[in-house]
DNA sequence: GACACTATCTTGACGGTGTCAAGATTTTCG
DNA sequence: CGAAAATCTTGACACCGTCAAGATAGTGTC
C-alpha cells in the first residue's frame, strides 16, 4: 500500500472511500449505464464492478448473484416508469380520457428512452420474478394504476364498462405489445416507413374510446 | 480409436457417421430441448453440440457464432408458428371470424407450449436480426398472415374498416403483449386467479368484432 | 484407382464470465 | 477499547464463446 491517501477529504465527491459508502446503489447506475451503452449481452458483474470502481467480487457483499442485480435494475426501471407514469396522470386530475391518452404515450416514451432497460424489465432476462418481492411489489404496483386509469375512463363512459380488471390487462397488453413488436423489428417496414411507435399506438387508443 | 465401427450400417439411425450426415439440423434440434429443458439461460453452444454428440467446436463449421445458432432456431420457431397459423385458418377457408378467433388461439397456444422459443424469438435474445435473411422472411411472411386474417375480417364488415395495416399491427399487438404480460408474471393474480391467458385472449377479439 | 480439393470434425488454447473461499480492512456496537 | 459484523480484495474454479491447427472423410478429376 502506497502512501497516498488523504484523510483531509472534506467529501465533495465520493471520492473513493476505501468503503465506497454507497455501492449498492453504484452498481446498480453502473449496470443501467452498461446496459444503455452495450446493451444486454454487454452487462457483466465484473464490468459493473469495474464501472464502479471495485475489484470484480465486491458485488457479492451486496447481491447473491447476477440475476438479483438485475432484479435490482429491473425494479428501479419499475420505479421510473411508475413514477412517469404518475407524474403525466396527475396532471389531468379530473380527465381520465387524457390519462389514458397521455399515459399510454409516455409508456412508449420510457420504452424507447430506456430501450434495454425496458427489455431487462419485460422480456424474461429476469429469471424467478418470484423471488424479487420489491420487483413483484413495484411492477404489481404499476399494473394496478394502470387498472385505475381504466376503471377511471369506464367510469366516465369513456371506455366499455366490461370488467375493468380484464379490459385492463388488454389494454395494457395492446400498448406493451405494440411497443415489443416494434421494438424487436417484427412490424414490416411498410407500416412503419408511415407510422411510428408512437403513432400506432395513439391510433390503438383512439379506437377504443367511446366519446 | 478402439474397433467398434459397423460398417454394415443399413441405415435405420444416423447412427454415428463420422461426418454426422445432418449435423447442422441435430444442432438446432439439440438447442430446442435445451430450451425448453434448461431455458435460455442453460442454452449454450457446447451443451448442443456435446448433446448433438460432436466436439465443442463441431457447430462452427455451420453457425459462424452463437447468434447465427439462435437466428436458426428462432427461424424454426417463425416456421412452426406461421404453419400453426396457417394449419387452423386452412379450415376456414370462407369464415374470416373464425379465423381470427382460431388463429388467436392457435398464437396464444404456441407461445404456451413452446414458451422459451416463443421468448427467443421476440425477446430480443437475437440481437441483429437483419442479418438472417431466412430468420427476417418467415417472421414478416407471418406477420403478412395476420394482415391478411385482419382485412379479410374488415372486407367482410367483422373489424371496423379502418386502415387495415395499422389495425393488423394494433390486434397482433395485442394479442402478442397479453402474452407476453402472462408469462413475464406481470398480470396481476386478481385477474390470473380467474382467467387465464387464454381467456384474456379471447375476451379481447370479443370486444373488437363488430358483428 | 490415385490425387487433390473441400467440407467436416477434433484438439487445444485464449480471454472473459459467474461464483466461491480465504483473508484483509473498515465500521458498528457493546 | 475490543469483539463482531459488514465490506472489499485476491485468487481460484469451472464454464463459456471463439479461433487456429490439424485430422478425417467425402467429392470430383484425370
Amino acid at each position: 500500500m502506497t502512501v497516498s491517501r488523504f484523510s483531509l477529504n472534506i467529501s465533495p465527491m465520493p471520492s473513493k472511500k476505501y468503503h465506497h459508502g454507497d455501492l449498492k446503489n453504484a452498481l446498480i447506475n453502473a449496470g443501467v449505464e452498461i446496459l444503455a451503452k452495450e446493451g444486454i449481452g454487454g452487462l457483466s458483474l465484473r464490468k459493473v464492478a469495474q464501472r464502479a470502481g471495485v475489484s470484480h467480487s465486491a458485488p457479492y457483499a451486496h447481491f447473491p448473484d447476477k440475476q438479483s442485480l438485475i432484479a435490482a435494475i429491473s425494479t428501479e426501471g419499475f420505479n421510473q416508469l411508475y413514477a412517469e407514469l404518475d407524474a403525466v396522470t396527475s396532471l389531468y386530475p379530473y380527465d381520465p380520457k387524457k390519462q389514458l391518452i397521455e399515459g399510454s404515450q409516455a409508456y412508449v416514451r420510457f420504452a424507447m428512452n430506456n430501450a434495454d432497460t425496458f427489455k431487462i424489465m419485460f422480456s424474461g432476462v429476469l429469471e424467478k420474478e418470484k423471488e424479487y418481492p420489491a420487483f413483484l411489489e413495484i411492477s404489481h404496483k404499476t399494473f394496478e394504476r394502470v387498472v385505475g386509469i381504466v376503471q377511471a375512463c369506464q367510469d366516465a363512459g369513456i371506455l366499455r364498462a366490461s370488467p375493468s380488471d380484464m379490459t385492463a390487462v388488454t389494454i395494457w397488453g395492446q400498448i406493451h405489445g405494440v411497443i415489443a413488436l416494434g421494438m424487436e423489428g417484427q412490424i414490416s417496414r411498410t407500416v412503419l416507413e408511415h407510422r411510428s411507435v408512437q403513432d400506432i399506438v395513439a391510433f390503438a387508443i383512439e379506437q377504443l374510446i367511446l366519446s
